[in-house]
DNA sequence: CCATGAAGTGAGAGTAACTGTCAAAAGCCG
DNA sequence: CGGCTTTTGACAGTTACTCTCACTTCATGG
């Protein structure tokens, strides 16, 4: 229960170089999430206050502010957006669209699939508080708004472009369903699965005709 | 200013035959709204507390949360929702999607033309103040759940079909992201133009290449 | 190695959105 | 009119979040 996986404790990789200060900050910062985590799963979302989730990480309930401006991002908040812009930019220029999508969301799935516990409490959340779900679906119209300047870097159109907005915002839109459909489902069934099926409802515009 | 366009004052129809109880209480939930949407629009959303509201409105406080759950919902409670599915489902049967959607949107625009200071407004609010846009999301996944079901009653699936979902999801997110873009742009442009496009966006898939 | 500056922390006071309770007021109905 | 139900207002309480200020802790250049 408190063995929750840590998400990015110092790997050898950045630990040494990095000033005291820089590691201390890290180190308060999963304290934090880490004792949320662990008391939201104890008592239950809105039962979690601030006050308690600084006295468990031990700091003060100024410092837990400080590190995030609201209590559903302390749960919400993630690393892994910039990352997965990254691998889609990296695809080949000529990879068919659709391809490049079911790359990085695959990619996306491998790694929650690191931090399974972390992602199934977040679908639970997601699921049961309105307000994370609300926080949810606003950070991923986040995400859609960078995923649109790749989408209209490759496709060479303008940032602004209406259609290219519109075509991510759905994609996104369909994403977050399936999300919230595994939640539903008990987050029993097999997450990329179901990705694979709503990519290709995306993919074929509408299921018009079943035969 | 204060001319705001009422949104539904007791019309004929529906007048008479209401107790006093009743039409007191619409009095009342229009007055809060109106209370609000005035002071918002002279101070901003924030600076806007309860008790002013309360206080323009001639109520208490604890009545303005009677009526309405949060802040954020007094300003995005509509009642056109049902009208719209309403709508959808005595479209003929034979109908394709596509134009029953182009329909339905259609006349959602028509319907906000009516009230188009409170569309504005709306559309404002849903650009700088991230709660609101926040829970304009929420209700707008609301809404696509209900859409999920009438598309699933249409197309003789379960109404858990993931297909369904998905696609009523990403219809639901293309069309935010239009109200959004719309709303970026000073609200100058045609929405009806822009929802069309969206919609063929929509239609065809990817946007992938452009001759 | 220590003095000076910068960054991070904690304590406390304050605001405002909600929640729940209870007694008074207002519409309802025989 | 008189009892009954619904609605309202007053009030107290909780909690997320903000701001300010004094204090501690780290960085660094002499």
């Amino acid at each position: 229960m408190t063995s929750m996986t840590p998400v990015h404790t110092s790997s050898a990789a950045d630990g040494p170089r990095l000033g005291l200060r820089e590691r201390k900050k890290i180190k308060t910062r999963t304290a934090i999430r880490e004792a949320t985590y662990a008391l939201i799963e104890e008592q239950g979302y809105e039962a979690t206050t601030i006050e308690q989730i600084a006295e468990r990480a031990e700091v003060s309930p100024s410092t837990v502010f400080r590190y995030f401006p609201t209590k559903e991002d302390i749960v919400l908040t993630d690393e892994y957006d910039p990352l997965m812009l990254q691998e889609l930019r990296s695809r080949p220029a000529d990879e068919p669209w659709t391809d490049s999508v079911r790359y990085v969301v695959g990619r996306a799935v491998q790694m929650s699939d690191q931090d399974l516990e972390v992602t199934r409490l977040r679908a639970h959340l997601m699921n049961q508080v309105p307000a994370v779900r609300a926080r949810m679906l606003e950070t991923m119209s986040v995400t859609g708004r960078m995923l649109a300047e790749a989408v209209a870097e490759r496709a060479g159109l303008g940032t602004d472009d209406l259609e290219v907005r519109v075509y991510t915002m759905s994609l996104i839109g369909g994403l977050a369903e399936v999300y919230q459909y595994w939640a539903e489902g008990g987050m029993r069934e097999d997450l990329h699965g179901l990705l694979d099926r709503a990519l290709t409802v995306l993919e074929q515009g509408f299921p018009a005709k079943k035969p």
